[in-house]
DNA sequence: AGGAAGATCTACT
DNA sequence: GTAGATCTTCCTA
């Protein structure tokens, strides 16, 4: 497969915008010899100012990030991970669901499910079936030979559809949640 | 020690 | 589809 890297400056823009260009994009993971991959099919944007679902206590640890480093960190028990994008104001991309495409026995194993349909629909799934804890917080995933990259791969055509951020105690007017329209892995 | 957190699973109507 | 229990780490005291 012909993937090429994003670039730091790819994350260098306003979070909804990072959000929505992510989507079909291929998350990558180097675990041991073997290589996990799936796609990119729903994400967030989170904001460190005037938004009421980030949570104040993040913001002294996720300013030591650079761009496009992953910011991992475990809610209710589930490691979620974001994408740390900003161009004036700081934020990051949460990952919410991928669609499997290399490695899928590998991840069921992880994950100790064999139905794929829920393999990796919901933003703790994926990280579970990926193994990404906080052993990778602050990894480079613009960076070649990170266990953790994001790759562009081919053009698609697809429409994307926004929501409202789910699980959030008070969301913000704008639809922060952008998903590929159709797809059979988003989560509910 | 206690509470909170951007979730998931299971078991129902 | 909704409802409720329970999952694990981190922060505050």
């Amino acid at each position: 497969m012909l993937m090429k890297i994003l670039p730091k400056n790819f994350y260098k823009k306003d979070p909804t915008i990072v959000a929505k260009k992510l989507l079909g994009k291929f998350l990558v993971r180097f675990l041991n010899s073997k290589t996990l991959i799936g796609k990119i099919v729903e994400t967030e944007a989170y904001y460190s100012k005037d938004d009421p679902a980030f949570r104040k206590d993040f913001l002294s640890k996720i300013i030591k990030y650079t761009l496009g480093t992953a910011f991992i960190y475990m809610v209710h028990a589930n490691w979620l991970l974001n994408i740390i994008a900003y161009k004036e104001i700081f934020g990051g991309v949460l990952i919410r669901s991928i669609e499997p495409i290399k490695g899928i026995e590998e991840m069921m194993k992880n994950r100790g499910i064999k139905d794929i349909s829920k393999l990796t629909n919901g933003p703790g799934k994926l990280t579970k079936a990926l193994k990404i804890t906080k052993d990778l917080n602050g990894i480079d995933v613009s960076k070649k030979g990170s266990k953790l990259i994001i790759c562009s791969y081919k053009k698609e055509n697809f429409e994307i559809k926004s929501s409202h951020r789910i699980g959030v105690k008070k969301d913000l007017e704008k639809k922060l949640r952008f998903f590929i329209k159709g797809n059979a892995f988003i989560s509910k």
